[in-house]
Parts: structure tokens; C-alpha cells; sequence
DNA sequence: GTCTATAAGATGATAGAC
DNA sequence: GTCTATCATCTTATAGAC
């Protein structure tokens, strides 16, 4: 197996178990077992078990950004792309079973004094939020609210569509919200 | 000390750290040494842990609606009513120091497998969902949005409005959902 | 009902051989 | 770089004395 293929596996490995189970419910152990990997080899790839929920992070991230602005490609107004920011998490919900925002679950979970997650966690919620600002200052709507007003109603829709989504296992609240914002905009 | 002291000295002691530091990095011995009491006078009064999160939850769902029927009751109008609301989670937040919702944390970080959990976390949930829809039917509102829709947009600004505040620190957002809810009513 | 002592297992992390 | 063996500590929970 080539090097960074351990590491690889290791991440993905870890990264399905945080996802699914929760980080603290998840032991270096099992990580270990499912990677099919030697204990000590986790360790020559990631200093500690905090390294490796950084690095989940930071992954999750990237493709999180990467796959919106895929799927938003093919939309050209902003009111189209705002919108379509509601059916993309819509999707993805469904795909991951309603377990709620990778983000949100680690920010719920972590010890206050990791305090490189909590920035890794805000500094994904602050993308969002600026990416949603931008549409909105380009699209024309129904100046129901300002702008600033409106960008956070959106993103708070989008958010509490997601953790209630969580709670009840189904997409009906965010397909609210996604009719709620099409009403504001 | 009275056995129904013991008790309740555990259950403070339990509920405090549970919120401040998470369920799953607070550990028996750490409630025990806290409480003062013997390792074993708390299985006298709790079979598990689990039957301590789940008093902990049970309790804490008592209050908050004790607290918000309180906060309420000098309100007259269905209208004034649903921004106290608003006004009530923001004291809390404040008063929690962003630490978000109680339910919504451990539903965050519990197993999946803790059924009797996520079903205490849902009826919380649940029964602020109804108490905002029957407000929204009884308020006199811009129709702006449906009363089904309007009652889920502002639970969701909610929702959102405390998981944004407690990634932040912050009661921006939450000042922003009552400005919209203001804007929607 | 409360106590101390202890069980049996899991935790994150490291040492040293190959 | 990968491996096995092991460390010290912490985990939830129980047994048995008072």
C-alpha cells in the first residue's frame, strides 16, 4: 500500500466514523480495526486524535465548497442560485441519512478548549454566510427586508432546516424553508 | 443530608457539567467528586448514566417551558407574545453564555441508539413548534406567508438563530431572526 | 442509604523490533 | 513506514461492609 494511501484510508475511515457515530463515540481503536491499519501507523500520520478531527475538518470543508459551487454552476441568476443553495442541502440531507451538518455536530461535541476546531467550524459557517451575502446583494428581490437582514434569514432558514431535519428525520422543514425564502425573495 | 437532597445535589451537579462540558466528556467520577457523594449512592439513585441524561433532559424541559410561560404570561397580543419569544431565548442565550440549546447538544452528540434520547429531544422540539402554531393562528398576521409556513419560518429563525449565536458567540443572529419575524408578522 | 474497594474493559498514546 | 506489545489512565458499574 503506498503511503499516503494509509493516510488516506485512515482519513476516510475517520471521517465516516465522526460523521456517523459522533467524535468522542469514536475510539482510535475502531479507527484503527476498520482502516485495517496498525495503531502506530495512525500515529506517523496524525500526531493525535485531535490532529486527525482537524484534518476531517478541514477535507469536509473543501469538499463541501467544491460540490455547492458545482451545483450551482448550471444556475445563472442569483434568486436561482440562492434558491438552489436550498436544494442542494436538500439533497444532501437525504444522502447522508438526516444526521445533520458535519460542522454543527463537532461544534455541539467538542471541549470548549479545542480551539482550532471552533475556528474551523466558524470559519465554515462565515463561507456560507458570505457566499449567501454576495447572491443577494446581485439579485433584485422584493426588498421585503435589507439585505443584511435577508442574507441572515436565509442562512438561519438553512440552518434550522438542517438541525430540526436532524431531529425529525425528514426534509420537511427545509422544503418550508426553501418556500419561506422564495416568498422573501 | 436528606436522600432526596442526594438527589437532587446529583442531578444539579450532572446538569451543569453535561451542558457546560457535553455529555460524553463528563465522566462519573468527575459528577461524583463535584457532588461530593459516594460513586455508589449515585447508581442508588440512577441506574446508569443514561438514566441520568435522561432525568437531566426531562427536567430541564420542565423549566424551560415553566420559564417561557412566565416570561409570557405579561404579554397580551398572539403578535407580542411570538417576538417575547424571541426576546426569551435571547435573556437565555446571554444568560448561558451562547452555549446553545440544551436539547439540540445532546441530540448532537448522543448515540443513535439512545432512543428514549432523541424522542425527549423531539418533544421539545416539538412542543415549541406547537406553541409558536398556536400563537401564529390566533395572531392577525400580514399573511405575507401561510400560518403553516410562517409558524416553521419562525421556529426555524429560532433554531438557527441560537446554533449561529453559540458557533459565534454571539446574539447577532438572533437579534436578526426577531428583526425578520418583525418584518413576516 | 451511604460508604470504600475493586472489577473488567476501553481510552489515547508510546517504545522498540523489523 | 509499519508492526506488536505495552503503558498509565480513565471509563461505567458492582460487591460487600457499616
Amino acid at each position: 500500500m503506498r503511503e499516503s494511501n494509509v493516510r488516506d484510508k485512515i482519513l476516510d475511515v475517520a471521517s465516516r466514523l465522526f460523521y456517523d457515530q459522533g467524535y468522542n463515540l469514536t475510539g482510535i481503536n475502531q479507527i484503527i480495526d476498520e482502516a485495517e491499519i496498525a495503531r502506530a501507523s495512525l500515529y506517523n500520520h496524525f500526531e493525535s486524535k485531535t490532529e486527525l478531527l482537524l484534518a476531517y475538518l478541514e477535507k469536509t470543508h473543501h469538499q463541501w465548497f467544491e460540490e455547492l459551487d458545482e451545483f450551482l454552476a448550471p444556475f445563472t441568476t442569483p434568486r436561482e442560485k440562492l434558491l438552489a443553495i436550498f436544494d442542494f442541502r436538500l439533497l444532501r440531507q437525504q444522502k447522508l441519512k438526516y444526521k445533520g451538518c458535519h460542522f454543527s455536530k463537532i461544534g455541539a461535541e467538542a471541549s470548549q478548549h479545542e480551539i482550532k476546531v471552533f475556528a474551523l467550524v466558524k470559519a465554515h459557517k462565515e463561507r456560507l454566510r458570505n457566499t449567501i451575502g454576495g447572491l443577494v446583494d446581485q439579485a433584485k428581490h422584493r426588498q421585503l427586508l435589507s439585505n443584511e437582514l435577508l442574507t441572515d434569514t436565509l442562512f438561519l432558514l438553512l440552518e434550522g432546516g438542517i438541525t430540526t431535519g436532524s431531529v425529525y428525520r425528514s426534509s420537511q422543514a427545509l422544503k418550508n424553508a426553501k418556500r419561506a425564502a422564495e416568498a422573501l425573495l
